[in-house]
DNA sequence: TAAACCGTGATTTTCGAAAATCTGATTGCG
DNA sequence: CGCAATCAGATTTTCGAAAATCACGGTTTA
């Protein structure tokens, strides 16, 4: 692996993860320290980055950490949405009992480490990344027969950048008020095994849906959503 | 413009009007002749054509142009269906009078454009330029107001890889066999003016379909599509 | 006072050499 | 004779310096 794909790795990581928060410039000089590498790979790396839209350049004036907002965040939810039932339809059709199986073992891996978590488990902590690692397997189990490694290239592209919506709360506590995620997995995998397509397509689209409803709290100050009236 | 971003534009068109050949290995002292830039611009260009899916890397062994078939044809125009589909129904669904009359000018144009073609002109020829340019203008104007950066986004991406398969064609002369294709454009044209969601979708599909089906031929000989028997 | 002009330092961008790695052919050995 | 090891040339990758550009503050001028 060169160093400019391992940077490319670290860069990506700590963006989705919030270390690198959105609008943050991204000087030259201080990566080169972070990351141990020169100008050229990390360019090459960045690069890479504003071509997945986690970064954004400046011609002559450098890259900066991809802004965030209330509409880029339903943005990146509503298209994935696009491109995820259209994938999850396409798998319906075509899967195969290893897809199937692949979901089961998928769902329950994400079970069995879901009921690991404890309330005192830190959202960086290992213990939470295995979660992270399991809940990204399911979603990319589901879809993962649709054949067409354009939709899942996409897929794993808005998987990041509505990671970066959510990681970042999930150092608050309230934030999976009231909900039941791991049964809507379970519908979730229940529909797409018994291959009815737009159930499991209606319900995909839910489960995005409802995280970002859940998510649109970190927006509740600064960046106003709504027309401006008096200020 | 900083010069990496030059070097970005003529790599693109390059591939995408076939000059580089798929599959071709992309030598960076030849690339660093040919468009008079070091290595860094240079290697920073190909990285984003890589996010693209445009060129391939290797590690160590560097980038060539990411090669073309048959399947990859059918996944890029199918995907370009997904995106631009949901794009188009969008539109439909938000479109203002602006919206309209830029369908409206944007197929005028192309039109006219169209007209001015004779048998005689280069396929690279300055008409046809032209009309490639207000091609994709007319496809661009369908699905501009659908309000999602990253729907129109990958409508771009996609564009440019099914050019790869198009364009080369079209040196040969027996393309567009008995096809109306100001026919279609005009059907889905008025389907869209007339906010018809459904019939606009699938002439948009049908439209592409078709257009892959035409440029199967490019494949009859040597990659074969189906098992191997004998040979 | 306000606007335009110009240094100065910081930052990005580009360059070409140096280091690292691969490819292919040759040699040596069993 | 076959196969592993080795070497030379070609190529990629990385580095840090040099060039180009920008941001900003001070100075001059109308």
């Amino acid at each position: 692996m060169t160093l400019a794909e391992k940077v490319y790795v670290l860069l990506r990581r700590d963006i989705v993860s919030g270390a690198l928060p959105g609008g943050q410039p991204l000087r030259l000089e201080p990566l080169r320290q972070r990351y141990g590498a020169g100008f050229s790979p990390l360019r090459e790396a960045l690069n890479r980055l504003q071509a997945e839209r986690l970064v954004v350049q400046a011609p002559l004036r450098g890259f900066s950490v991809a802004p965030i907002s209330r509409a880029e965040m339903w943005d990146a939810i509503e298209t994935r949405i696009t491109i995820e039932v259209e994938a999850l339809r396409r798998a319906i059709a075509r899967g195969d009992d290893g897809w199937e199986a692949r979901i089961v073992g998928a769902f329950h891996a994400l079970s069995r480490q879901s009921a690991r978590m404890g309330p005192r488990d830190q959202p960086g902590g290992e213990i939470h990344q295995a979660l992270e690692a399991r809940h990204r397997a399911f979603h990319r189990a589901l879809i993962d027969a649709c054949g067409s490694p354009r939709l899942l290239d996409y897929a794993e592209r808005l998987h990041a950048e509505t990671e970066r919506y959510r990681l970042p709360v999930l150092a608050g506590d309230g934030a999976g008020a009231a909900r039941d995620v791991p049964g809507e997995h379970r519908a979730l995998m229940e529909a797409a095994l018994a291959r009815g397509a737009n159930q499991a397509a209606a319900l995909l689209a839910a489960h995005y849906r409802r995280t970002g409803a859940a998510l649109e709290a970190q927006f509740a100050d600064s960046p106003a959503p709504a027309k401006p009236e008096t200020a």
